[in-house]
DNA sequence: TCTGCTATTGAAAAGGATTTCATAATATTC
DNA sequence: GAATATTATGAAATCCTTTTCAATAGCAGA
């Protein structure tokens, strides 16, 4: 408290150098440990960062280094539990290495997506995390050649870009399967937006398992959802209101299968006893559901370490590969046996 | 793809100056619209710009201004429904005003909360807004100091610093008394952390409501839990345990009512035929649970816009007075009259 | 004691933008 | 047409660190 915490003006790098009496190249020499300096001069500058509660000016280090030691997150909806798990993924994946991260989101939208993006390059973030997002590749890989891109949810490989995604299809199919092998075949599928990339790969998964289970595919069984748990709720209805038979149904992702468990609840229709659900991502919410929720797990956070780690090695100029943990099955308590 | 994309050293304003035949000043009004400029530079510096694609270097502008354009914000669990609603109410305040933020995570940890302070503040962030946390206050108005701050869950009030709190007995009151106006009697509570002042000042709205209907108040119905799911679920089998009688519970939040449902669900007790169940927060989930839950509404999103709107003003200057709107009771249908 | 090195240290430039101050040019007034 | 007030523009300083380059001092070797 005796140092200028009066005088708003902050204390620079001169302001040290001055007080102890040494140029300003010594005091940075001392904070980056760049060159030697004489035990009496560190000592001196030492006493004087302490007393003066020194702290570098980072905006300043970074204009002068290129390096701003923040890498920039584009998430699609700063409030989903989707990408909530792999941004405590990031984040781990930055704790201890002086990294900070801006997250903006792009709101599912490519024009946003692209503006955040130009956002971050202006703020000379050091590399970018893409988190699923609707841009086009071409675009992404153009963004690259500024900054060391790592995105999520779609293949990508250059020198600066790279993209990797999880197997849908087969997370689909292994779903669809299981409630095969437990007798249901009547299987209705609640899909994500029709243009979207990972709905059209869940179905395709969800028509092979009916496939080489010789069941045929029914398209009315399949209905049209958006990923949030309101549009499972009005699927649902639909459904009836058409009057399909099933026997279970698989959601695209869990907050559509909540929604699912909600229309039930409303019609007084069981669940497991009557029919089964299934979802897909395996929300941290899930194992608390009425019952919880049978899924496929999606290892979101994982995916959160292995972009950071992956982005962190391309910033570092070294190739990375990156190797992922894969779906799987997790069988909870909202499907059983039909009949 | 005529520009020096190849040249990976990017445009400056100089560059730009110069091939527009200006000097840097010129170009620099004109980005700014500082002052006026002939039509025919305008026109030759705005046609360079777009040729070269020249974007601003936000690290230069801010060491130059003093202004980031960045705000921090520190969380404590980046990935809490609790948290992400209220970052979503800063997202949209932060909107079209050219601030971006940094997210950190505190852990609900002190120590960890200032070291990220330190660090935002290294980072010349504009202003912080602090969400809960453990930090003492004293620390806060400190750190103040250097850049304004803006706190939830506590009360501040000094020229760079505001902090706001709803007032959680009221909320706990509210809650009780819905119950007890069901014709609950025995009611039992399960509590936060015993050193967390929302936690107890929830325990003293529960007292209060039972005090004003003549209710004793039982400390064996008081179970103590740390906000997340699991410890709603060990309360409940530790309320059965001890063989209490209780015919509604009240949790200290809706994670906790999650897992208060689910070990109810596990035992066979309906929910809301057998036993009634209020939460407190009102999380976006909690609609969507089986059956949507009874709880005390927290206008999440709107402190996260009231404190980016409060922080925004400490930043500009003028002074903020925040209004907020209040805690509600939401009566969905885990509560249902006695007997 | 003198030459030749090495180890420390400081001066100054650089990084990219903004802003004050000064100047040249134009416009206004009588 | 002369004198003054404006206006548009550029030069240079500034924000705070880092880093290159040059210089000084100290030391060893002969």
């Amino acid at each position: 408290m005796v140092d200028n915490e009066m005088n708003n003006s902050p204390v620079t790098l001169l302001d040290v150098a001055r007080a102890a009496g040494v140029s300003p190249s010594t005091v940075s020499r001392i904070l980056n440990g760049t060159a030697k300096v004489s035990a009496d001069k560190r000592k001196a500058v030492e006493t004087v960062i302490e007393q003066m509660h020194f702290e570098p000016n980072q905006l300043a280090q970074s204009l002068k280094s290129g390096r701003s030691m923040t890498i920039g997150i584009v998430v699609q909806d700063i409030s989903s539990p989707f990408f909530d798990e792999t941004l405590r993924g990031v984040d781990d994946g930055l704790k201890d290495t002086g990294y900070a991260s801006v997250i903006v989101s792009g709101h599912w939208n490519a024009q946003e997506e692209a503006a955040r993006i130009k956002l971050l390059l202006a703020r000379k973030v050091d590399g970018i995390i893409l988190l699923s997002g609707r841009i086009a590749d071409k675009d992404v890989l153009h963004f690259a050649n500024q900054r060391p891109i790592v995105a999520t949810g779609r293949s990508l490989q250059s020198k600066t870009a790279i993209g990797f995604k999880l197997d849908n299809e087969n997370g689909a199919y292994l779903a669809v399967r299981h409630l095969i092998e437990l007798g249901h075949r009547r299987i209705a599928f609640v899909t994500g937006p029709a243009n979207n990339t990972d709905a059209n790969e869940r179905l395709a998964g969800y028509r092979r398992a009916l496939q080489s289970a010789n069941i045929e595919f029914d398209a009315n069984l399949v209905v049209e959802g958006d990923f949030h748990e309101a549009s499972g709720l009005v699927a649902v209805n639909r459904l009836f209101d058409t009057q399909q038979q099933f026997s279970a149904v698989f959601a695209a992702n869990d907050q559509i299968a909540y929604g699912v468990r909600l229309s039930f609840y409303r019609k007084g229709i069981r669940v497991p006893e009557d029919v089964s659900l299934i979802g897909f991502d395996d929300l941290p919410g899930s194992l608390y559901t009425t019952p919880p929720l049978t899924t496929i797990h999606q290892p979101l956070y994982d995916m959160g370490r292995v972009a950071t780690a992956a982005l962190l090695g391309l910033i570092g100029g070294k190739n990375v590969d990156v190797t992922l943990p894969s779906l799987e099955l997790i069988v909870r308590e909202t499907t059983r046996r039909f009949r």
